[in-house]
DNA sequence: TGATTGTCGTTCAGATTTGAACGACAACTC
DNA sequence: GAGTTGTCGTTCAAATCTGAACGACAATCA
């Protein structure tokens, strides 16, 4: 009664019981499940869960190689925090800063070779914890609701900036 | 076909495309939501999401309070971080500490009249964020869907540890 | 009771993130 | 081509988070 989503029953712009739960599964779900994530992480390559996005997009992406800007929108990280783990990664050798040749002002991130080979020894054991808690958990059609009710979020989200 | 997670795709345990988008589609959208969400608190009132979940707890809770280390379950943070953030908000004016009568290592977490009012102003706004990126581009059906998968997922970390 | 073990909240150092400011270059306009 | 505006990536200080260590108290058990 006194919480504060639902007091204003009256009011429709305020969240029901049911859009409650939802939003409230959401952010919990994902922060105990960042947190699982960040655990398994550290303990198998002491690697961040950041730190180890920033290694799949580069090993997909052609040459290994991605401008600054682009690698930050894909990552969903400020340019600066980007900065600061592509420092880190350059130090642990896993990634490489390179000129880019069309644009003077632009930067690089290249994927290493023993990037490559740490992504490869450390998937499998994060694989297995996205799977464990939450996709083995979800029936063909969940994951495909799912995914369609992100990506509305995510292209509204994306188109206003 | 570099990527990491598609590589092995003779193992059954790497993530199909399907199951890829999934897990891409959630994380990216939480982090835009989450920064959107940000923008939005501290423009309106100066606070951070974790700071304004800690009020919502709070304000639902019995006689407006509620214990460190259960607030600290609920809002998914850390022992330290609310202890940081409990501080901040106490310094704000918006929350109090008080013995625990029935234990006395205990401390309680009080949202004061202040707090109050502080979330009855800021809630509307940020509702209205969560509304306009999540909530109303969802069905009933999605939203259902995504609470039942999310409550799996949530059981099955809670219970582990 | 006395001893052991566990929980509570805090502290601290170190790591990370944020956002504003900046210099360097690119793109566009006239 | 000079001037304006915009983008690129970095830097910096400040804010925040993490995890280990800690002292204080509670719970359990012999």
């Amino acid at each position: 009664m006194a919480c504060a989503y639902t007091e204003a029953v009256m009011d429709p712009r305020w969240l029901d019981a049911t859009e409650m739960a939802a939003w409230h599964a959401f952010v919990s779900t994902f922060h105990l499940l960042e947190r699982r994530i960040e655990e398994q992480l550290k303990a198998a390559a002491g690697l961040t869960h950041p730190q180890y996005e920033i290694l799949v997009r580069l090993s997909a992406a052609p040459d290994r190689r991605m401008r600054m800007t682009e690698l930050a929108r894909d990552v969903v990280a400020s340019k600066s925090a980007l900065t600061y783990q592509i420092t880190q990664l350059e130090k642990a050798g896993l990634v490489e800063r390179a000129h880019c040749p069309s644009d003077e002002r632009g930067v690089l991130a290249v994927l290493t070779d023993a990037g490559m080979r740490c992504l490869e020894r450390v998937a499998p054991g994060h694989v297995e914890v996205v799977r464990a808690y939450l996709i083995d958990r979800l029936s063909r059609e969940e994951l495909h609701t799912m995914t369609t009710a992100m990506r509305k979020t995510e292209r509204a989200l994306r188109s206003s900036h």
